[in-house]
DNA sequence: ATCTTTGCAAAATGTTTGCATCCTG
DNA sequence: CAGGATGCAAACATTTTGCAAAGAT
């Protein structure tokens, strides 16, 4: 990745100006705007390189596709899942050593933590196209094309 | 599903006697022997009927395909997956509520955590064909085709 | 001018579905 | 023997890749 050209500036702003991690659809709705005729593929080759490169972290979670991040200073941080609108912010906190859950036997290198519940705009009621609880997971759809 | 078939009991038999969750690609091979020429078709019919019969529940962790493990007494727990050997074991501990993770305006209803590490039969030196960790995800492979 | 990057279309993967047939109850 | 269940192949959604054309330095 060496060449800046319209496409990959599109992609980057498109991914800074969001306050949440994006979904490669959403990128591109985001970016062709800025990038006219943008295509799929250019945004996941771009994806890839950016990550490799250090500059775009993809968040993964549990079932879903991933979504991409600005690095940033790379701390340490977890994340929230509306269970309404499914869309996902960047949370803070950490609950911070869990190395005393694992069976004995184990040993913990890390941990990955998603909440869901309901973020600010959709009000605690409105039980939208939400999501079934974490542990109470629906069948099997990490391919289910949503 | 109503009818018993050599192949729905072959299926349940192998989720039953493994002592972690599956892949469906698991289910087939440790179920095929008992049914002759089952099919991938048939083994994801009966992950999904099952589990809407809460039979059994799929595991879903962040960037991995659903896994299936009974769904037993269906109390609330987490997963652990081997860097190793990547293979996925139930963890009985919680760090219980978390609530007070999320940010302001936001509600937490529920939450999914997983540890990473070595399992007890992987030695935690050998850095074998092991994943990166959690927080340091590879590009986006919710998809990425195994 | 060179060599990266793009767009398009086709391939690869994991999962689902249509349909004729098989088999259970 | 009626209707659910299976196997096969085709369909799907998401992501990757081959290749010729376009573009950046």
């Amino acid at each position: 990745m060496e060449r800046n050209t319209r496409q990959r500036t599109a992609i980057r702003q498109a991914i800074a100006d969001a306050a949440r991690p994006l979904l490669p659809q959403e990128i591109l709705q985001a970016a062709e705007p800025e990038a006219p005729g943008l295509s799929i593929a250019t945004v996941y080759r771009n994806l890839r390189m950016l990550v490799d490169d250090g500059e775009l972290k993809s968040v993964l979670l549990p079932g879903e596709v991933a979504r991409y991040e600005l690095t940033g200073d790379g701390h340490h941080h977890h994340h929230f899942q509306c269970l309404s609108c499914q869309r996902v912010f960047e949370v803070e906190a950490c609950p911070g050593d869990l190395s005393s859950l694992a069976p004995p036997g184990f040993t913990v290198e890390d941990h990955d933590l998603t909440l869901y519940g309901r973020c600010n705009e959709c009000a605690p009621a409105g039980k939208a196209k939400s999501r079934k609880p974490a542990h109470d997971h629906a069948a099997g759809h990490s391919h289910r094309h949503r």
